[in-house]
DNA sequence: CCGCAAAATGGTTACGTATTCATTGGAGGG
DNA sequence: CCCTCCAATGAATACGTAACCATTTTGCGG
């Protein structure tokens, strides 16, 4: 039988200090045991002790090992988010917001931003450190990884989109915004209306078209095929829009775009083709995203009526999940109305 | 001596399904060494053995555990990214670059998006999980964090600001990007020009504002006390700046920011108070954000000649340091050049 | 001054993985 | 047919922490 050798690991080992509570504990000459109850119990502890540990804590200057953590506890105070791209702007306001949360109650956030596409792979990524939640908004209406999440009991939810099983969901109201936002142009006196919006296997765009459909049903007003954009939401597919768009003897006088990201890039590729917005062509989005706002912008828009950011919503109702405040099944849909500014005008 | 009781973990636990390599094993009827094999150095099992395992993994729907894997190989493939808000639109720009780029290379990164002040807590709940290497933009010149970072030897890189020991830095050329700045606006003819840039205890701005006054001294102009605004970035503080100068007799008529984000509050402020841009007021940003080539925007700034974004610069190094690929002080700097649009017009 | 409860502390183990070392089995050469 | 060597697998251990249970110390009433 070989007799155990201890290492002192307070000593520097290949150029990278390790130093762990047991070192601590040694320095400080109490247990391993106390060195812990001094991190997080501390009423427990005398307090004579305590100071000489905390005393070893600093000399060492140790960092309490999460992984180690986690492991014994089945806790890792970390949410994964798996979010759409940052050239969205509705994403950077969603980010900020629930990363912004999350930390300041005590939680990490890593973060993906992908494309639909990737989703299965960042799935896997995300729960691979087994996360105490998963917020995410890049969830097709009929993705098999919902019922993955389920199946995995961790707590998740999807902000923006939902699944197609009506469940655990933070969202406006899609197809009212899209009634809204066809309304408008509608009233302004707008007669040749176009739709840009994304992939209907997403809830978002196909209830937002579904909306603005009914709205021009309700008007009366006829709708060709040919009237009807369904982008995968690139600027490249924009630009062939409205290479199409030109091409027409008869170009529209308003757009409704699926969402301000793709009104933004709308106008952009518009002002570059010498289309001016609203005089050539007036443009209309939903989200109200905040850069929307901006004096230079001035998007005309449909959103939350509370103008709560969707992410803060989702995160804040996700980590009562996590904390066992919340039980119930979350169905979240804000009500909308519309932000009237400059990119609509009347004909 | 008691007997070892021996759970059979794939049950279902609290109504959390934990399932471990062990319970691979045990259904696959070999041991968790071999199954550690499997996931890792396949090519020394059987295949029979390795068909075995993955037909168990996959009826289990296993999922190994990073916390356990972080412990013992004390390599955690996870980055930590302290980053500037993202209402700021550069932090946009490289957050979503730096996330992308180490989500590709397997890493996963947890961010935080901070105020200056936060950045002692950011840092410790950054380091608390053991990452691979810290990639951070908020720190200031005669920050004590640099020396702690120094000592933890964790690899890590500052982008955009660099701290006074001019080490593990990637940034532009921030005082040639103040000087051409400012000598932009001088050749179209101003002569009353105001500098709004944020804390000089900030590498960024101290030097891109020593840039802009070098090149005001070299065209002898003058440049009063009034006309420099040293703010804290906030849209609040640009109101007050405002505030300033529309109650002034005469109002400048270029206005040089000390970043992109600073010119875009400017410009927005600057509308809401009935100054029209370029007309009234000319204002030109530095650092080329992404966003600054809108048409609705055509923010007329200075930035890298590459045009490569910062985040990606350095996430690239940080990564070459983690993998040993590199090891020598990275001390990066991007030249610059003018990009002219909009903002910016002769008097 | 004793006894006993409560406070304070310590010893041991589990968490889930990768790694190190040991063992088994089979192929191939003499 | 035996010995050797290598391929394949297994057993035991370490990683750093929290939790559980055990032990020691303290305080206090009688």
């Amino acid at each position: 039988m070989l007799k155990k050798v201890i290492l002192n690991k307070s000593i520097t080992m290949g150029g990278i200090q390790l130093v762990s509570s047991k070192d601590v504990a040694a320095r400080a000459g109490v247990s391993q045991t106390t060195v812990s109850r001094v991190l997080n119990t501390p009423e427990l502890v005398k307090k004579p002790t305590v100071d000489k540990v905390m005393k070893a804590i600093e000399e060492l200057s140790y960092v309490p090992n999460g992984h180690a953590r986690s492991l014994v506890q089945n806790k890792t105070n970390t949410i994964a988010l798996i979010s759409g791209p940052l050239h969205n702007p509705f994403f950077v306001d969603t980010t900020s917001a629930i990363v912004k949360y999350a930390n300041e109650l005590g939680y990490r956030v890593h973060v993906q931003f992908i494309n639909d596409e990737q989703i299965t792979e960042a799935y896997a990524a995300a729960i691979e450190n087994k996360v105490d939640g998963v917020i995410l908004s890049c969830i097709l209406l009929d993705d098999p990884i919902f019922d993955k999440l389920k199946r995995m009991q961790i707590p998740f939810i999807t902000y923006n989109r939902k699944h197609k099983s009506d469940e655990w969901f933070v969202e406006i109201d899609n197809y009212k915004a899209g009634y809204l936002a066809a309304q408008h142009v509608i009233n302004l006196g707008h007669q040749h209306i176009v739709w840009i919006g994304g992939p209907l296997s997403v809830s978002t765009y196909l209830h937002r078209y579904k909306g603005f459909n009914k709205a021009i049903e309700d008007n009366h007003l006829s709708l060709a095929d040919s009237d009807i954009f369904i982008t995968d939401t690139s600027i490249e597919s924009m630009r062939d829009v409205f290479q199409e768009l030109t091409s027409r003897e008869h170009v529209p006088t308003a757009i409704c775009a699926g969402s301000d990201s793709i009104a933004l890039d709308a106008i952009d590729i518009a002002l570059q083709n010498g289309l001016n917005v609203p005089e050539d062509v007036s443009i209309i989005g939903i989200d109200n995203v905040g850069i929307s706002k901006h004096q230079f912008i001035q998007l005309t828009t449909v959103g939350s009526i509370s103008e709560q950011n969707l992410g803060l919503v989702a995160i804040k109702r996700l980590i009562e999940l996590i904390e066992n405040k919340e039980n119930s099944c979350i169905k979240h849909t804000e009500s909308v109305k519309l932000f009237n500014r400059k990119t609509v005008r009347e004909v």
